[in-house]
DNA sequence: AGAAATTTGTTCGTATGTATA
DNA sequence: CTATACATACGAACAAATTTC
């Protein structure tokens, strides 16, 4: 899953798998992604790395976190915004 | 703040800062100095070069640290030692 | 009311590879 | 060749928020 000879950081490659399958609509908007306990088997990373892709994507506006919850998908619709926003 | 141009290496000028800021009391006995993360931003330096720094105030048994919490100012009083230190 | 489990967040310590002086 | 510094990554411990029982 992860490529540790190229050039390409762990952690940018895990933002850009991340990224696809939410654009593809595998994960929808105000779905939650997995948690970082199963990304880290699944991609056989730990947490600090997780965490670092994870920021990318906030930066992005994709996705928000909920303390104690979970990571979810942000809605991106016309009106804007995430469920919650006021 | 860091002088990068000078013969002395940052990490000696940040053990100087830092030494500096726990003899003024600005940071005093069992308060916990800024996180890694902080002074990454606010020296402008790397994790690598903090580690460095934190370690000569170690050795002059000014700071120690606490696992998952930080690093703390030790109280160096008469009886010396520090809180828990059994 | 409260304890346990789950989940995210934050903390330090360390290791590796690379680059520079 | 050594010292210094940076980016990345891993590991472990602790904290806080939330849900469930």
């Amino acid at each position: 899953m992860i490529d540790r000879e190229g050039p390409i950081p762990p952690y940018q490659q895990i933002a850009a798998a991340l990224r696809k399958r939410i654009e593809a609509g595998e994960i929808p908007p105000g779905r939650r992604i997995p948690s970082l306990v199963e990304m880290e088997q699944e991609f056989g990373v730990a947490r600090d790395t997780l965490r670092k892709a994870v920021q990318v994507l906030k930066d992005e506006r994709l996705v928000e976190t909920v303390s104690g919850m979970g990571i979810y998908v942000v809605q991106h619709s016309e009106d804007g915004g995430v469920p919650g926003a006021s």
